[in-house]
DNA sequence: AGTGTACCTGGAACGCGTTCTAGTTGCCCC
DNA sequence: GGGGCAACTAGAACGCGTTCCAGGTACACT
């Protein structure tokens, strides 16, 4: 687990762990800023590790493979993405609009900045099964999310829904890196999945 | 498009067409054969070019990466995975549960030879916006096999249903390569969705 | 205070996808 | 039947993920 430590921890038992800490939110950073800037290409480890300030070694010391990296500074952007999702809730009157609405909003957040969400979900892709752990956390934020747009309507079977709504989502992610489907197909193609599901 | 010709067509207009085809026909066989030997990192530019007995450059003018290579081969499989399954329909009596029960046996035939299924996977899954061509063709194939299997029942939105099943069956195969789902999970997982959304 | 040791540094080295160069071969067409 | 050209060969070279090594440094514990 290695706790997600998102914001609520700001003391550490020893002047060691925070200075281990702070190395690990610097290559977190390096990581995303390099993905800003040119993709999953240009988040090239020597390069994070420089900037970060950091030998080569320390960077695998902390994050085992390039994937693995991309993947922590996923979990910590899925987790502010469900927080900036929840401020408001999803516009709609059955849950079938509401998810729709919800994966509209998060498809534009997401492609708002497309080479850091290109290089992240690349990450989630591949095929390396040591990041299964990482995955998982990361696909059970998107199932939160969507559990969280649907919010209570009496649904049969929502453990279903929401684990096949989490595929269908990763999949349009998926088609949209690798060319196959543009924004709005993307988002178009939730829609209809959720209005399928749900209605 | 160059033509996926499966098998009707042993004639061609010029000696060096002939040889050409032979030799893109090598390159394909010694791609899957080395997939089923030690997976996808087990296909190595290299020896696959030595296997068919081509020179390196030549593999790369035929195909312009390693996972272009790869759809290639899938896209041969798939179309055969098709025939396969179109030799006797599935059985059920309402949608569901025929498309149900031929994902399962689609399920079946690929973790059978799990290695040269997994690479041709991490290939579909990869992020080069040069091959969406090849992976649509591969999408476009697993979507005529969930057709096939829901076989003119009346139901609405058959396109929307057929692509949101598209990309679960995507997803979950990435799922499995990734090492977050076995085969039972995958079966399972695809049974859920095609009920959900076929009843 | 002294020491063990966990963590860090700089840098070399390796493997494999991909690119490039120089030279060869042999079909196609006039 | 000769010239042109597209395709092929052999092999070097490059980039980047990953691994490994030989030290260094400073906190934590006795």
């Amino acid at each position: 687990m290695t706790s997600p430590t998102p914001l609520p921890a700001p003391s550490f038992p020893t002047p060691r762990a925070a200075e281990t800490a702070a190395r690990r939110r610097r290559l977190l950073e390096a990581a995303v800023d390099l993905a800003a800037e040119g993709g999953y290409d240009a988040v090239q480890m020597r390069d994070v590790a420089a900037r970060a300030g950091v030998a080569l070694g320390t960077l695998y010391r902390h994050y085992s493979s390039k994937d693995q990296l991309l993947l922590a500074a996923l979990a910590d952007q899925a987790g502010e993405l469900r927080s900036r999702l929840a401020q408001r809730p999803p516009r709609g009157d059955d849950p079938g609009d509401r998810v729709a609405d919800m994966l509209r909003r998060a498809t534009r957040a997401l492609t708002r900045d497309p080479r850091i969400s290109a290089a992240m979900v690349t990450a989630l892709a591949s095929p390396e099964a040591e990041a299964a752990a990482a995955k998982h956390e990361v696909y059970d934020i998107l199932r939160t999310i969507i559990s969280g747009a649907i919010d209570g309507a009496e649904v049969p079977d929502l453990d279903g829904i929401v684990r096949v709504l989490g595929y269908v989502w990763m999949a349009t992610l998926s088609a949209w890196v690798g060319g196959m489907l543009d924004p709005d197909g993307m988002a178009d193609d939730l829609a209809v999945a959720a209005h399928l599901l749900l209605d």
